[in-house]
DNA sequence: AAGGTTTGTTAAAACGTTTGCACAGCTCAA
DNA sequence: TTGAGCTGTGCAAACGTTTTAACAAACCTT
């Protein structure tokens, strides 16, 4: 193990030089710095990361914080185009990504404060916003530096975020339905916890009610971002005497669930029934029949969470503690079917 | 931040027996490590991660060195559920990830090397092998505790693998279609550089020579792990004048884009043509047909890499170098169909 | 030519742990 | 009673950096 001060010797200098030709401080004489670096290569040094860490107090790492049932986030494509984004900038921005997760719903805050008061990492990313999350709260009031992907309610003012609008998204996709002549849209949610099947229930109802149109809520169902969650609520939606002619689903991963569920019980997508759906991954449009889906920016999603993330961390004034990173509904086959009219 | 001195000074103690109640050492009294438990609690203490590290040289962390185009990888279902398996056991064993990319080429080498050299990590688990793979050499060189979760050849006697039997599942899966009948048998393969595309062959080839079968180059496609590779094979196959009857494909995903192809031009599978594939994501009983897939243990593969990693760093007993997990070929609709006899 | 500024470098303290060694007090066998 | 062994604790060095303060030498400015 080479070290600053075997360099230090060999280059004649202080090791405190050495530390400074490193970090490029430009105080030092070009001469010095040549041969320094030119005696560090010929040596092999590379720099103790610990002990840098221990006297400078900075990491160069952020921690992501996975959900507790991580097993729902891998199924599916979304989070690792998100991962994707986030890891993109951070290695452009030279910071090293930490994936943790808890092993139970108590040890959560443990978890993520043996990272932040251990000092072992400068920031945090959290996926996955519940509607009163502990762990939100935890880091707000530590003040450390954290940015959700997704959303918190105003009494977090410390936390900066990073997400869609997904009133509006749900509005567009049912707002999509409504003009083409659907009447009777039901809605296949995500669990009740999460802000985002909160959100996106919000937008289905006011675009239901701004058109007039009735509630049902039999047709709302929830479930959990799995295939057999689609799957099953079909077997219940479609047996009521007066279904949903078109369903708003939370996922495409659900999605999937719902077609299959459909295709088994006899009915044509889009023909009985049309669909559209949230998140856009790649195979949605590769579905039979192609999934209509909103993207909603996964990677920017992730990108941005990082760049925010960093600026933050590295003292940049926030021109704004929450960003909105715009969606846009792709129309496929899935939902491309004109209703007929009842009598 | 409250110091180890902090605690020691409250409870009339030496730092050092602070450390040491920390660290459950046998010879502290039950009433002294009562005591300083009690206040550590009342005082919040947290250990400085990079301190311990420094001092102790172990930084409880593994590193997950993702391959070059790690778009592809994310694309995948493949990657979240191997990501699972090595952060449930890692997790459990006490161990943080930390995910890093290289964003070139060349800089391979020397991003690994800033966080092995550097004492960053305590060990890596690499993914996907290339056939002759510079970072797997640079590992073995530097005998630093390392996993491939893939193969290697044996000139690297320092790297432990886990691995599926490649070439035995190809020639299961080729056995498959034979069995049933098919006599003209095509593969749509991945990047030839990698070793899992090269395996895959040779089972394939095997299995074909086994049956006194011909194998007919042009058959072969060789592609990305993306949907657009599957489905632009399918244009050129499905224009020869003696095309298969039968494919084999390298991954599913790759899998869902032949099978797009094949509805876009017209095809019905599994009746003009059956597929088997690899790697049995999620989807694929959700695909339309459900996908034929082997099913290679995925969650399997993560877990035991970072069981074997982990051992190797804490120094116990290494039976076996090279592990290999089983694989099962799931049969579904794509390939439940025999084919018409010629002549 | 004197004083002030700039430039290039060093010495030493600090960061918060772990751990080898020393040692005091105790127990117990001979 | 002696001393060997054990138990419980403290001292101080070490880990490999960064950074503040100090200072010598060189450079201006008048």
């Amino acid at each position: 193990m080479v070290t600053i001060k075997d360099i230090a010797k060999a280059a004649g200098v202080s090791p405190s030089t050495v530390s400074r030709v490193v970090s490029k401080h430009p105080r030092i004489s070009k001469e010095t710095a040549d041969k320094v670096k030119r005696i560090m290569a010929e040596m092999g040094y590379h720099p103790n990361a610990m002990a840098k860490s221990l006297v400078s107090k900075t990491t160069n790492t952020l921690a992501i914080m996975l959900p507790r049932p991580a097993e729902e986030l891998f199924q599916d494509f979304f989070f690792g185009e998100l991962l994707r984004g986030i890891l993109t900038h951070s290695t452009r921005a030279g910071y090293d990504m930490l994936l943790t997760t808890a092993t139970g719903e108590h040890d959560e805050i443990e978890t993520v404060s043996r990272l932040v008061l251990g000092r072992r990492v400068d920031g945090v990313i959290l996926l996955s916003a519940r509607v009163k999350d502990p762990l939100i709260q935890y880091l707000n009031e530590q003040q450390f530096p954290s940015v959700l992907i997704g959303r918190t309610d105003d009494s977090n003012p410390h936390i900066l975020t990073v997400n869609n609008n997904n009133v509006q998204a749900a509005y567009d996709a049912a707002q999509h339905l409504i003009s083409q002549g659907h009447e009777r849209i039901g809605f296949v949610s995500g669990p009740r916890n999460l802000t985002v099947s909160f959100d996106r229930m919000e937008g289905y109802r006011q675009a239901l009610a701004n058109a007039g149109l009735k509630l049902n809520t039999e047709w709302v169902v929830e479930g959990e971002f799995l295939q057999e969650s689609g799957f099953r609520a079909m077997s219940f939606l479609m047996e009521m005497p007066d279904r949903p002619t078109a369903l708003i689903v939370i996922d495409d991963v659900v999605a999937f669930g719902v077609l299959r569920g459909l295709t088994e019980l006899g009915y044509s997508v889009p023909d009985d029934i049309c669909i559209v759906s949230f998140n856009n991954i790649a195979l949605s449009e590769l579905a039979t029949p192609p999934i209509s889906s909103t993207d909603i920016g996964t990677y920017q999603l992730g990108y941005t969470a990082s760049q925010k993330l960093v600026r933050l961390i590295q003292g940049e004034p926030i021109h704004q503690f929450s960003t909105i990173i715009p969606h846009r509904l792709i129309v496929r086959e899935s939902s491309m079917h004109v209703p007929v009219k009842k009598g």
